[in-house]
DNA sequence: TGCATCATGTAAGCAGTTACATGATTCG
DNA sequence: CGAATCATGTAACTGCTTACATGATGCA
């Protein structure tokens, strides 16, 4: 299981309340894991019964009081285990292939807004990205020289970017497939 | 639950039994979904009890017989409603990604053998996808001109190719980052 | 007064993985 | 005789999603 995993390493870089996490998981970590709160707190609960994690309640002004959740020496070398086992490559899982497989068991011209959709989609998560990255990593405000831990967060993000892009161009050859089954060629041509 | 709708365009593209579909998801469909045999069957039993397939009874010479299956007009229906609901654009689950921020708390150098292994297996799929391309759409066998099935079957694959080709360049990245964090600058530069 | 944000959880159900289990045929 | 392929399944467990549930503060 490596929400754990993504866990650990989220709090390593920054320690935090469960909330945050979410917050997270939304964000920086979002570009390559995902997870809901609900699953998030159960998960917190279960480390910190496993002594993975420690937890410390602040009081807090002008906001409800948070857990802030740390690593524990056995969380760090939980984690330094799994860094060190091999894993599988991922397989994806992408619903939107599958339409547009059973598009031609129904109206491939009805897909081609749903397809737009998930363009704009990956268009402005690019943006967001692209704006991390100048934010975090290439614009004035950036830390320089880098450390170690930001020059790897920096490639993770790199990929993001890379995937988005990729994503991009292959939605545009969906679309320019879905136009031409949609008017195929009359009979002057 | 997108397993029930991956099956039902598989089997409209050509019916066939679970073994047979369990070996499509580790092929062509699989470039876009995976599935194993023990769900598979599973899957096809509730489906046949909601009446989405039909099932028969197929003896064979020199193997076990088998049970075909086939797209009830109910499955089709079934298929139409969930072509036109809008999905989530998907977000990635990336373990590997995990791995390489985590190595900021560990070895980094650690992990250059981990992502060499990936970076083989996704040049072996990108080859078998390759091969697959020339085989059914671009090499001489391919029928020409294709169906709008077969158009929209390529352009999937066309997908799965740029994926693997996005992932390859990513992981030159990753591997030119994690060597220039296992070798820092000396004093002498 | 209502909405957004901050903050934490429980419960039920479905999806997916792993382990277990069987048995026929073909080929070397 | 053993290994690979064809063929079908059950059981247990783990992970993930969806719905439900509460309550404070700050701002318009």
């Amino acid at each position: 299981m490596a929400l754990d995993h993504a866990i650990l390493v989220s709090l390593l870089e920054r320690p935090g309340s469960g909330y945050e996490l979410a917050r997270r998981f939304e964000r920086s970590i979002g570009h390559f894991w995902t997870a809901t709160h609900q699953q998030i707190y159960r998960v917190l609960g279960r480390m910190v019964a496993d002594g993975l994690l420690l937890v410390r309640e602040v009081e807090q002004q002008g906001r409800p009081d948070k857990k802030e959740y740390s690593v524990t020496a056995s969380g760090r070398t939980v984690l330094a285990a799994w860094l060190h086992k091999p894993i599988e490559p991922e397989s994806l899982r992408h619903d939107l292939a599958v339409k547009i497989r059973g598009a031609a068991f129904d109206d491939p011209a009805a897909l081609i807004q749903e397809v737009e959709r998930h363009h704009r989609a990956h268009r402005d998560r690019l943006a967001h990205y692209l704006a991390g990255e100048e934010r975090d990593f290439t614009g004035p405000e950036a830390p320089a020289p880098p450390t170690p831990g930001q020059e790897l967060q920096h490639v993770v993000l790199r990929g993001g970017i890379a995937y988005e892009r990729m994503t991009i161009a292959w939605l545009d050859d969906v679309l320019a497939t879905l136009h031409r089954l949609a008017t195929p060629p009359g009979p002057g041509s």
